[in-house]
RNA sequence: GGACUCAUAGCUCAGUUGGUUAGAGCACCGCCUUGAUAAGGCGGGGGUCGGAGGUUCAAGUCCUCCUGGGUCCA
């Protein structure tokens, strides 16, 4: 008879699943919405309405995606999600970065382990055909993830047009005077012929010759230094062969320097290494004279060991007292530290040693060093050896010691490369104020947060003259040309324009595979161009490409605009991405490229440390979409602050994961509840609703704001906090909780029951698609479930609604009347719980229904005198079959909990007085008769 | 080493302009519930707010230094 009884009962039904299955029945959605065209219809449904334009950063196309990259995605796909539904039209581009050189890399390792060739064409062949393998899996990466984009429109910057744009943005560059060529260090690798990037440089332990050289200093009063004898300083160098092109003494501005007699001659190092020089020299007996700080040092002329020329004292703060003398040999040709200090004192990168590895003869190199090759072969180094022997013919070497550390080496040939100075293509940043205006453009955005601005200023005004040149084939090439008779370089705005043209053409493989009178026919060359010309092969910085998107893409295509609202990266693009495109946007359009600028922190573990290979952690997207499926992956980034480190681990996907299931089954709860409610039929107006369900509908409101505030302040982890909150605490402990009795046991029709599945009905729908920027698969499925009584519907999707709001009616003066009521009543549940858990422990109850609770208090007492007013609600609130209050003159509110008397209804399970017979049914309480009799008319 | 930035319960986060015994959700422990059930409810424990000084009647909240983490440089 029980049975007979649960089925009388108003039990939830639905076919949403409890257990969500993610990982499997994500993919399905992301076809159905694939099919049905989602991201086009949401995009037709806001036609004419303004756009918000969030320009994609492109990720590097040369791995598949990781965490930290799904971050980026998924923080771009809620914002642009939450935007539409703001009712922006939200035209959303991604794209690709497809040159550089970590791809460039790794091809040519694979290339070379196969044997095969390694001339430019068949590399940048290989490196498109990488490039584009890895756009494919980012791309299906990024859509299981939910990332809804226009990806028919999506952007590569190895496609032809936009390399075109590119080299339109250099032409700009060339046309306004901002390009030069100077000489740079650059590591060389002498086996191979060719410059080499970081990236392909292997430290190897070798075995070197350390020199200790003495550099006379003539004049030493000048610098008010009056030593008994011939003055020299000491310099200590680890690379003997740079010294033919010494340019300069280094020393630390606030380190103390002194000057050591000894055997006449008088030399001056760092105080901090003085013992250690005395030693390593065997300088025994020596005395110390005058001391003086570095920083009076400077300008003061010391003389070339061997070569008949000055080489001043120069300040630089990175000389340490780690090692050597504190007094640093400075080739600016030779070191990118000494090429920078030689920027600031004027002193040329003068660099002797050829391609091949061998002393030119400039005028400059000494005789005998002439043709010498400074490539170690075996161990051994000709051109060391044979500046030792001049040095100890000046009588400047005062020891020369053999030691082991780890140096560069070229990861093909595995010998020790070069740092050497070779001419590159640089842009002029203060050239027409360029660096000014950038400055200028940078006020006028929005940096989100605003220590952002400082980022990027700082960035601005301390980079150096941008050097865009690389000696690489995997980019899009600078059309320069070279004199072959003079070796001189020749660049041209509008012959770059030309090529442009063909390379949209043709691409940009066409400047490889074209002679230089195809390139050139056609071409306005200028007149003052000598006719013996050939095509020169360096590539531009990557930097250049990507940094020109907003030109090619969002001044490009017809349904974005220029400047783009929001650009959204990690932290580190104030360096990279933000600070290219500005330059590239104040150079040719005179204005930065975005309106605002929002940057997220990096992903780290869970002891806030970076997450690195050696952790054994998963690390790509794609490892936690399976495990967990794509909205705990986005709730999960949802939640965090990205503002600061972005901690990841199994235990926080863990806690997301439980928040996702009450969430989830706060959905679950209310579908089922709705199965036999249709709004249109069984609707109440939210001025007839009874007490609890305005207070639920007013709770709702503040969620909406909450929400609502959180995401326009971009701050989605206070919003996933406030949907963890509303629906633990609002929903599941509260509302759901106190809603069944009714729900339940009262005739289906009944009016207090159709109040709170109206109720229902106005929570869903706001609660879905506040949650749908967030979890778009699980807030889809519900409103397919709500709207179609299915789990797919072709024609509704959440992601086409409008942005819950709560409309005004449900905080009207009645509404926020009966809220303040119902949540007073609720706070005073407290009281009542603690000691129905206190007769739990005891066993003398188990559920709540089992308790009658007494009230007693004075009669003036503002709560007594509201329970007294809410009489009815009580019970109910309380899940209490009985509540009984007793006015007493100035006793204190209290609570008298008890078992409650009377019997149980098998059907209610509420404790009445007496049951009475319903028939078929058997003995029910009064109240579950009526509903009996409502819903068998039979009875 | 420098610039910027972060540091509140086991975890993720709140703590507005300094002001009563520092909050929420999750996790944990105990109990209840089998009519949201691979669910739900109730009760409970847990934080010297990274550390040390200082300003103040009063500091998680302001100042200084230190420690540790992150990003970018060197």
């Amino acid at each position: 008879m029980a049975e007979e009884l649960k089925d009388t009962l108003n039990l939830p039904v639905t076919d949403f699943p409890m257990r969500a299955g993610l990982a499997e029945r994500e993919p399905v959605r992301v076809a159905h919405w694939d099919r049905t065209g989602l991201y086009g219809r949401i995009q037709a449904a806001r036609e004419g309405r303004p756009a918000f334009v969030l320009h994609d950063g492109p990720p590097f196309t040369n791995g598949d995606v990781h965490i930290g990259t799904a971050l980026n995605k998924l923080l771009k796909d809620s914002i642009l999600r939450y935007k539409s539904m703001r009712g922006f039209r939200t035209p959303y581009v991604p794209g690709w970065d497809c040159h550089g050189l970590p791809i460039e890399h790794k091809v040519m390792k694979e290339l070379q382990a196969k044997k095969q060739a390694l001339e430019p064409l068949g590399v940048r062949k290989a490196c498109a055909e990488f490039s584009a393998s890895f756009i494919e899996k980012q791309r299906g990466q990024f859509r299981r993830l939910g990332v809804l984009a226009d990806w028919k429109s999506e952007y590569r910057t190895m496609d032809p047009a936009y390399e075109a744009e590119i080299l339109g943005v250099f032409a700009s560059f060339v046309e306004q005077g901002l390009v030069y060529r100077s000489k740079k260090p650059v590591y060389w690798s002498i086996a191979c012929q060719t410059a080499l990037a970081e990236a392909e440089i292997e430290y190897l332990e070798k075995r070197s010759f350390s020199v200790w050289v003495a550099f006379p200093v003539p004049a030493p009063q000048t610098a008010g230094l009056n030593p008994p004898h011939p003055l020299s300083v000491v310099i200590w160098t680890t690379t003997p062969w740079t010294l033919p092109a010494n340019l300069a003494v280094a020393v630390h501005p606030e380190l103390e320097y002194v000057e050591v007699r000894h055997g006449g001659r008088s030399f001056l190092v760092a105080s901090a290494l003085r013992d250690a020089f005395v030693a390593d020299c065997a300088l025994e007996g020596a005395v110390d004279g005058i001391r003086v700080k570095g920083a009076a040092l400077e300008g003061l002329e010391a003389r070339h060991p061997f070569i008949d020329r000055p080489s001043p004292f120069v300040l630089a703060d990175y000389v340490t007292t780690d090692a050597g003398t504190g007094c640093v040999h400075t080739a600016p040709g030779h070191g990118l530290e000494d090429y920078q200090t030689g920027l600031r004192y004027k002193l040329e990168p003068y660099c002797p040693v050829r391609d091949d590895g061998t002393y030119a003869d400039d005028g400059r190199v000494p005789a005998p060093l002439v043709g010498v090759s400074v490539h170690e072969v075996d161990g051994k180094n000709p051109a060391n050896i044979a500046v030792i022997e001049m040095l100890k013919a000046a009588g400047a070497l005062l020891k020369a010691r053999a030691f082991e550390h780890q140096y560069p080496h070229c990861w093909r040939s595995k010998t020790p490369v070069i740092f050497r100075a070779m001419d590159q293509w640089f842009v002029g940043l203060d050239r027409g104020g360029l660096r000014r205006r950038a400055l200028e453009a940078v006020g006028g955005v929005k940096w989100i947060p605003a220590s952002g601005e400082n980022r990027i200023r700082a960035a601005v005004e301390g980079r150096p003259d941008w050097c865009i040149s690389r000696q690489r084939a995997w980019g899009v090439p600078i059309p320069a040309f070279v004199s072959v008779s003079s070796g001189e370089s020749f660049l041209d705005a509008a012959v770059i324009r030309h090529v442009a043209a063909q390379v949209s053409r043709h691409g940009s493989d066409w400047w490889w595979s074209a002679s230089v009178e195809e390139v050139l026919k056609g071409a306005p060359v200028p007149a003052a161009w000598p006719k013996d010309l050939r095509k020169a092969f360096d590539t531009l910085d990557v930097w250049i490409d990507s940094g020109s998107s907003h030109l090619a893409v969002c001044a490009a295509q017809k349904q974005l605009h220029w400047p783009a609202d929001l650009y959204l990266e990690g932290s580190d693009q104030h360096r990279g991405w933000f600070q290219s495109s500005l330059w590239t946007a104040v150079a040719v359009r005179g204005a930065a490229p975005y309106r605002a600028v929002l940057t997220h922190g990096f992903v780290v573990n869970e002891k806030r440390k970076k997450i690195s290979k050696s952790d054994g952690k998963p690390q790509t997207a794609d490892d936690y979409v399976k495990k967990y499926g794509a909205d705990i992956v986005r709730l999960w980034v949802a939640s965090e602050n990205y503002q600061s480190d972005i901690p990841l681990s199994d235990a926080i996907f863990e806690t997301v994961s439980n928040q996702y299931r009450a969430m989830r089954n706060g959905l679950r709860y209310q579908l089922g509840n709705l199965f036999d409610f249709d709004p249109a039929r069984d609707a109440v107006p939210v001025a007839r609703m009874s007490p609890v369900d305005r207070w639920a509908l007013v709770e709702t409101a503040k969620f909406l704001r909450e929400v609502t505030d959180a995401c326009e302040r971009n701050e989605f982890h206070r919003a996933a906090a406030a949907v963890a909150s509303f629906t633990t605490g609002v929903l599941s402990a509260t509302y759901h909780n106190v809603i069944k009795d009714r729900l339940y046991t009262f005739a289906p029709a009944d009016p207090l029951r159709r109040s709170t599945q109206t109720a229902l009905d106005l929570i869903l729908r706001a609660y879905v698609r506040a949650v749908a920027p967030f979890v778009p698969f699980t807030a889809d499925e519900a409103w397919s479930h709500l709207t179609a009584r299915s789990e797919y519907s072709d024609r509704e999707s959440v992601h086409l609604q409008d942005w819950p709001e709560a409309p005004a009616e449900w905080e009207d003066a009645a509404g926020l009347e009966a809220h303040a009521s119902v949540a007073r009543v609720l706070e005073l549940a407290a009281q009542v719980n603690v000691q129905l858990e206190r007769l739990r422990q005891d066993k003398t109850l188990g559920q709540s229904l089992e308790a009658a609770v007494s009230v007693s208090g004075d009669p003036s007492d503002g709560d007594f005198a509201m329970l007294t007013a809410h009489a009815g609600l009580l019970s109910e609130l309380w899940i209490v079959s009985a509540v009984s209050l007793h006015p007493a003159a100035g006793a204190p509110l209290a609570f008298q909990v008890a078992k409650a008397p009377g019997v149980r209804c098998p059907r209610s399970w509420r404790w009445v007085p007496a049951l009475v017979d319903a028939g078929r049914f058997g003995m029910v309480s009064p109240r579950c008769r009526e509903a009996l009799a409502a819903k068998y008319p039979g009875l």
